[in-house]
DNA sequence: CTGTATCCTTAGGGATACTG
DNA sequence: CAGTATCCCTAAGGATACAG
C-alpha cells in the first residue's frame, strides 16, 4: 500500500486499504481459528513473521479498530469479528482451488454445507471469549 | 508481497498470496460490478492505477487463473467468479464500518437481507456474460 | 516474554514517454 | 486504444541485536 490517502470510497477499496496487507489477515486468522493470543504466540505461527513487522501490524490493527490489547493478550473487536464471514469465504475458496491446502476436509465440508451455522457457532464462541 | 515462495499451506495465506495485493480486488470488482472490461476501462476507474501496474496485475490475474483475455476484453473465470461471495462480504463489512462508503444503501440492504439470492442472481448474470 | 531499534533489501507501485 | 519501457522512490518487509 504505497499511497496512504484513501484512493476512493468504494467499499472494496476500503477493505483493501484497511487490512489488505500481507499480514493482517494472518493475525486475524490466528485470533479466530487458533489459540494464539500473545505476541510470542503470533511469532510462533508457521508463516514466520518478523518481530518488527508483527509489532507494526498489531499496532495498525489496533489503530483501525480490528483488535485490542489486553493483559491476557490480543483480542478481536466486534469490527474484527465481523470479518469472520468474509474469511470463511476465503477459506472455502482456497479449499476449492488450492490443491495443497491445509484446511481439513471436514472443516471445508462444514463451511460448504452449513455456513450460517458455523458462523453463528464461531461467533458465539469468540464473542464469549472476547467479551463482545 | 515480498516473499515469493509460499509462506504456508494455510487457506487464508493462499488467498492473501494469490490476490492480496492492492489492485487485484479492484480489478475483480470492476469485472463483477461494473461494465469495465478493457484495459482502457480499468484505467478510467476512480482509483487511478498506473498503466504499467495495471498491465502487471492483469498478467498476474491471468497467471493465477482468475481472469482471461478475450478479444472483447478481460473476463472472469469460474475461479474468479467464485470470489463473489467473499467480495460481497467485504462490501457488506465496509458498508457497516466505513462512514464514507460509496456503496448504495439499497445494495447493502440487499446483501444483508438476501445474500444468497444476490449471489445466485449475480452469478447467473456473470456466468452468462462470461460464458461459464 | 514482549516488544524496540537498526540496518538493509526489494517488490510494488507511481509518473510519464513512447510504440504498434 | 492497448499496452511497453524507463526511471524513480518509498513503504513494507526481513534479519538480527538489544532492552525492560
Amino acid at each position: 500500500m504505497r499511497r496512504t490517502e484513501r484512493r476512493s470510497d468504494c467499499p472494496v477499496n476500503f477493505a483493501v486499504q484497511t487490512f489488505g496487507d500481507s499480514w493482517s489477515l494472518i493475525i486475524l486468522r490466528d485470533l479466530m481459528f487458533t489459540d494464539r493470543r500473545t505476541y510470542g504466540d503470533f511469532l510462533g505461527a508457521e508463516e514466520r513473521i518478523a518481530t518488527n513487522v508483527l509489532a507494526a501490524r498489531l499496532e495498525h490493527l489496533q489503530n483501525v479498530g480490528l483488535i485490542t490489547h489486553r493483559d491476557t493478550g490480543y483480542a478481536l473487536t466486534q469490527k474484527g469479528l465481523d470479518l469472520l464471514p468474509a474469511i470463511l469465504d476465503l477459506i472455502e475458496w482456497s479449499g476449492k482451488y488450492d490443491k495443497r491446502t491445509a484446511a481439513p476436509r471436514s472443516f471445508l465440508a462444514r463451511v460448504a454445507r452449513d455456513r450460517d451455522g458455523l458462523i453463528a457457532e464461531t461467533t458465539a464462541r469468540l464473542s464469549a471469549e472476547y467479551g463482545l
